[in-house]
DNA sequence: CGAAAATTTGATCGAAGTCAATCATTGTGG
DNA sequence: CCACAATGATTGACTTCGATCAAATTTTCG
């Protein structure tokens, strides 16, 4: 728990008051891996923060299972989409291993947002965040080519090719598993 | 002025106060076309909203000019990176036609942050749309053929093409502008 | 151990890139 | 106001990266 607040107040300063608002709401859940945490289908009414443990949001297309992002410790997931817009998500979250996770409601994060400004203010960094690290995905699945990309993942996060089949990281850089298998097999 | 007052407070309520607050910062700012608002190796100092013309967002990557993103009217432009954390603008922004802009700086922007949870609220709110938005491109980048996409971006779009010379079309789109030509001819 | 799943390898295909030439448009100076 | 240079758009020939289809091999796990 204290690791959430740890994470939050780095990002910009927050009141006892706010903290303690959050900790009272903040629920603390621990699954075991290969469970569905978000249904296709259904809304999202948690966002998560990962506080040990890895998961991925995906989701299909024309039958095929595509990952879109991987969370492991220390930062959030979520159906963003469906979680502030209340329409049924067509992604899922999962775990990919056995994981424990700070959840807040879409009902308390509001409450939260419209108590404390600095909540919001933490919030709105956090997003920001968010959209500028979807920029430079962006920016990477347009120039850089596959072998790259896979180099970069591995560099940023060198345990998860152990922790997760290859085909989950192929989709979720933007190649099928096939060719993911011929880049790393070249060397 | 009351343009960009309206487009926020139908993200979120402002009170008057913050209204007020707002109006009295922003400047109006009129500009001919083929005008640069912001200069690559500069730090972006203002956020833009686009009151009247056309502007885009771009940079240069092995020599080759490549759009980002265009900003119409009732909408934002700005080097967020560089805006928020004050370090040089890899990006340029210029105007593509005679445009007036609302301009808040950097340091008004965060007076207003401060003093206004409700503004702090709309720019969160806007912050999720904005990643959100790149996520819908990002999936579109990967999934969707270059002809699928320029066709989206004139049903969405209709008079951007009749303003804007193919190549920056192209390059926002993630294509040469060769092949968006082929794209194009073929129908 | 053996079945199912995951990965690798091979052969072929296709969308888009590159290089290069031609054609069209625009805009400016004589 | 026209001519011509500069810029923008199209077309052609060829290449390349990654997809697809298919089979073989390896790994995982009941």
């Amino acid at each position: 728990m204290f690791s959430l607040i740890n994470f939050l107040t780095n990002i910009s300063p927050l009141s006892d008051d706010a903290i303690a608002d959050i900790t009272a709401r903040v629920k603390v859940i621990d699954l075991p891996r290969q469970r569905t945490v978000l249904r296709a289908g259904a809304v999202c009414h948690y966002l998560y923060f990962v506080n040990s443990g890895l998961l991925r949001l995906f989701y299909y297309r024309n039958g095929k299972d595509i990952t879109d992002y991987f969370a492991t410790e220390q930062s959030f997931i979520g159906g963003i989409d469906s979680f502030f817009s209340r329409v049924p998500s067509r992604k899922q979250i999962e775990t990919l291993e056995a994981s424990q996770l700070l959840a807040l409601s879409f009902t308390d994060m509001n409450l939260l947002l419209d108590r404390h400004h600095d909540f919001e203010r933490v919030a709105r960094l956090l997003s920001v965040q968010a959209f500028l690290s979807m920029q430079e995905r962006l920016y990477a699945l347009q120039f850089h080519p596959a072998k790259q990309r896979y180099d970069d993942l591995v560099t940023a996060n060198p345990t998860l090719l152990q922790r997760v089949p290859l085909g989950f990281i192929a989709s979720f850089l933007g190649v099928t598993q096939v060719t993911l298998s011929r880049i790393r097999g070249q060397r």
